[in-house]
RNA sequence: CGGGGAGUAGUUCAGUUGGCUAGAACGCUACUUUUGGGAAGUAGAGGUCGCAGGUUCGAGUCCUGUUUCCCCGACCA
């Protein structure tokens, strides 16, 4: 074996030391910070790349506003400066001097972005108005993790106002959709689209939407989050505007991100105990190339070959490279196995003899032995699509075996100790009553499903009207 | 922020009641033989013992402060 703790007898030692050894990331000498390596770097990168494109298509103009927030700014939205304040990282000092106002920075941008709406947005003509921006954000987090809390993480944050709340509802789910798209399509990640209950919503909004995706821990993490902020803070920083009739409005808004923690998720989504599993639409290298030889003259055909491979599969955009580093074939197979790469291809003598391939899928194991043709990289091409559905799959899978709806507190006792992650039931969003299952269960609500909105049903604890709720442990 | 554990070579760790020049394994470097599931030999390099202060003739070891990581809890996008 590789070393590695089992992933489920002992997830959090598994998961950081994957991360660790895979070369994803490193720990930052300041509390809650980490480093992203390339190879981790890279994954970060393709968020940006993919998940950027499908948000410029949707017409949203990247723009970058600065990090440092005056103080006040943060204050103007009560229900904001009250969820924010605790965890936010203040500059009081610069140039060697003490500051007259102190500055904030930025947990989230909407403050000093809307201060600059109130300027930019004059007549219903400029709504809606549609911006993005990728940064980094500082929430001073008590207990962190690396990608899925730390003190300071990249992502991206979409603002939008609009003339009316229909307008900006429909932007919300626009964004909620665009992420689960993303998700699916690139991370091979299954989700639960819905609202957060009114205790776990963005401060400041009228209803928050999120994704909720289950780990192989069995717990939940959000990934994704899109909020309605109603005229919120429209009021607290003067949006407004003229509407057709001559009327002053306040602009509605909404704000959704994405941010490093989808990474935390992917890991903890498709690992399992010989490492990463990367979705190969997301994998730095998609396919590695373990050379076997026994003669110089050997290596060198292999790297003829390899090197063509290599060459080819860069201009129909595979990510290939090849090992010659000086370890053993075996020593490879399981390094490259760590680091989660989807496709590993052999030769040997035998192949080069025979102008084959073998290939070997990281998700199963399983090989297959390839005619070394000219489509050669159309069939790798088809190796990895399939792969990334069967990752999609099988992680669909782990989600509904342990996804149970019940119908009493006994039958939650029942399906929490037969191992289910998420636990479904009528709910009447009341927060005295999360709070005794938060303590009694250690379970909170994660999400309204979008897709059983309108089903109404008795909570099972006091009976009222409900909706159905996703319930689990959080990560 | 509360409770617990830890920080000594790149990594994992040993280091006794304070005592001589701080150790091992793996990794790293060079050479040789190896390469189809984590190879072997020989030689070598590598340390301000997390950081700061204190006690002492003498501190990896004792004291105080501080910082980082892990686990549990509280808080929370």
């Amino acid at each position: 074996m590789n070393g590695l703790p089992s992933m489920s007898e002992n997830f959090g030692e598994w998961y950081q030391q994957v991360i660790l050894r895979a070369g994803l990331a490193d720990y930052g000498p300041v509390k809650g910070t980490m480093i992203f390596k390339g190879y981790g770097y890279t994954l970060w990168k393709n968020v940006q790349k993919y998940l950027g494109e499908m948000i410029e298509k949707d017409g949203v103009e990247d723009v970058y506003f600065p990090m440092f927030i005056p103080q006040s700014y943060l204050s103007k939205e009560k229900e904001h400066v009250e969820g924010f304040a605790p965890e936010v990282a203040v500059v009081t000092h610069a140039g060697g001097e003490k500051l007259e106002e102190p500055l904030v920075i930025r947990p989230t941008s909407e403050t000093i972005m809307y201060k600059t709406f109130a300027n930019w947005i004059q007549s219903y003509r400029d709504l809606p108005l549609k911006i993005n921006q990728w940064a980094n954000v500082v929430r001073w987090e008590k207990r962190t993790t690396l990608f899925m809390r730390t003190s300071e993480f990249l992502w991206q944050e979409g603002h939008t106002a609009h003339a009316t709340k229909e307008s900006a509802d429909a932007d919300v789910f626009e964004a909620l959709h665009r992420y689960d798209d993303f998700l699916r399509t690139y991370m091979a990640i299954p989700s639960i689209k819905g609202y957060k209950t009114s205790g776990e919503k963005f401060a400041g909004a009228d209803y928050t939407t999120t994704l909720e995706v289950l780990l192989r821990s069995n717990k939940a993490l959000q990934i994704g989050t899109s909020h309605q902020l109603g005229q919120n803070f429209a009021k607290a920083f003067d949006v407004k505007f003229v509407d057709e009739n001559n009327q002053q409005q306040y602009a509605w808004q909404t704000s959704w991100g994405f941010s490093t923690r989808s990474l935390g998720g992917m890991i903890g989504v498709h690992g399992d105990d010989k490492g990463l599993q990367l979705p190969p639409r997301m994998a730095a290298v998609q396919i590695v190339i373990i050379p076997i030889f026994k003669t110089p003259e050997g290596a060198a055909k292999i790297k003829d070959m390899a090197d063509k491979l290599i060459e080819k599969g860069k201009s129909v955009g595979i990510r290939m490279q090849a090992d010659w580093s000086e370890n053993t074939a075996g020593w490879k197979f399981n390094e490259w196995e760590l680091r989660g790469v989807p496709l590993r291809i052999e030769i040997g003598e035998r192949e080069l003899a025979e102008e084959k391939l073998k290939v070997v899928r990281r998700v199963d194991g399983s090989s297959v032995v390839l005619q070394y043709a000219n489509d050669i990289h159309k069939q790798l091409q088809e190796l990895l699509d399939e792969s990334q559905a069967m990752l999609f799959r099988r992680a669909e899978e782990f989600l509904n075996e342990h996804t149970r709806q019940v119908n009493s507190e006994a039958e939650l006792v029942q399906a929490l100790d037969e191992g289910m992650g998420f636990v479904v039931f009528f709910f009447n969003d009341d927060k005295k009553q999360a709070d005794i299952l938060q303590e009694k269960y250690k379970i909170t609500p994660r999400v309204i499903p979008l897709a059983t909105e309108n089903e109404i049903g008795k909570d099972i604890f006091t009976g009222k009207e409900g909706k159905l709720t996703y319930f689990a442990k959080a990560y």
